[in-house]
DNA sequence: ACGAGAACCTGTTTGC
DNA sequence: TGCAAACAGGTTCTCG
């Protein structure tokens, strides 16, 4: 479900009610998520305070008092739900991990599909972490730019679409905003990764920076599954441009093209085969 | 070594 | 209406 821009919703919405505050009961009803939970995983974070709670790629890092992180993805259909212990009555089928803070708060891990995971490790461990290691630029950070991206496309004999889900190219970006970035940079979705270079490039970059950033600006996009911790439903949405809508018209000029759907790896591509080239 | 496709799992939507 | 197939925001493994 999430991408950068969800991640990050959550992730601001879960920082006060989480940093600074000490998880006084942790349940981990169900422990085969993709990876499963690590041995004596709620007796670790029982009696933490949470110092940070930070993002990197779709990846939630929480540092923890004693030098510990916790490290936590909502794969395709998870959700952070934050209330308040009296309001939350039983739990869901698929609520498989929930932390009780020291103010009252109780904090649900949903995930239907159980594509997501959490896992512990340690701060000064984190860089080489298998799950961290290889990610790419952080797409909103200060280092990403049209150089720093056609440095990470070059050689890549794949299509360029392809190359955006590939989180060592770029982190945090996925299927919904890889098909909005490439139609604001007026790229096909089809062109060889290799081949954007250039003023390509830079295109690119700012498509993929200015598509996140207004993402993260309206909360984050809810299709099916995806609602803020809050409960409140993000509004991205609205503002896609291609993303399922297969048969509309090109939004973006008078070309009078259809919006085409393909398939790329696997994955549901949408483009205007008119302005992306 | 790299890239495409399958697999993981459950819920919802679509089509006959 | 009912059932089966297709599809879904991600990642990782296998195979060619």
């Amino acid at each position: 479900m999430p991408e950068l821009p969800e991640v990050e919703t959550i992730v601001r919405g879960l920082r006060p009610q989480l940093v600074g505050h000490r998880l006084v009961r942790v349940i981990a009803r169900r422990p085969d998520l993709r990876i499963p939970l690590p041995p004596k995983f709620a007796g670790r974070l029982r009696g933490r305070r949470v110092e940070s709670l930070r993002r990197r790629a779709k990846y939630i890092l929480a540092g923890l008092d004693d030098g510990a992180v916790l490290i936590a993805h909502l794969g395709m259909a998870g959700q952070w739900l934050a209330r308040r212990c009296e309001d939350a009555g039983q739990p869901g089928a698929h609520d498989h991990v929930e932390f009780e803070t020291d103010d009252g708060m109780l904090l649900t891990y949903r995930d239907p599909r159980r594509f997501g995971l959490m896992t512990l490790t340690r701060e000064n461990e984190l860089g080489v972490h298998p799950l961290l290691a290889s990610l790419g630029l952080e797409p909103l950070g200060n280092e990403f730019n049209g150089p720093a991206l056609s440095a990470a496309l070059t050689g890549r004999r794949t299509p360029v679409k392809a190359a955006l889900l590939d989180q060592r190219v770029v982190a945090g970006i996925g299927n919904i905003y890889a098909c909005e970035a490439l139609y604001r940079a007026g790229i096909s979705p089809r062109r060889m990764a290799a081949s954007v270079q250039g003023v390509r490039a830079e295109r690119l970059a700012a498509a993929i920076r200015s598509v996140l950033a207004e993402a993260i600006e309206a909360g984050g996009s809810s299709l099916r599954d995806y609602v803020q911790s809050s409960g409140e439903l993000g509004y991205f949405q609205h503002f896609f441009q291609v993303y399922g809508r297969e048969g509309e018209p090109c939004p973006g000029c008078d070309c009078g093209a259809a919006i085409r759907r393909i398939v790329q790896s696997g994955r549901s591509t949408f483009f205007c085969g008119h302005r992306q080239r």
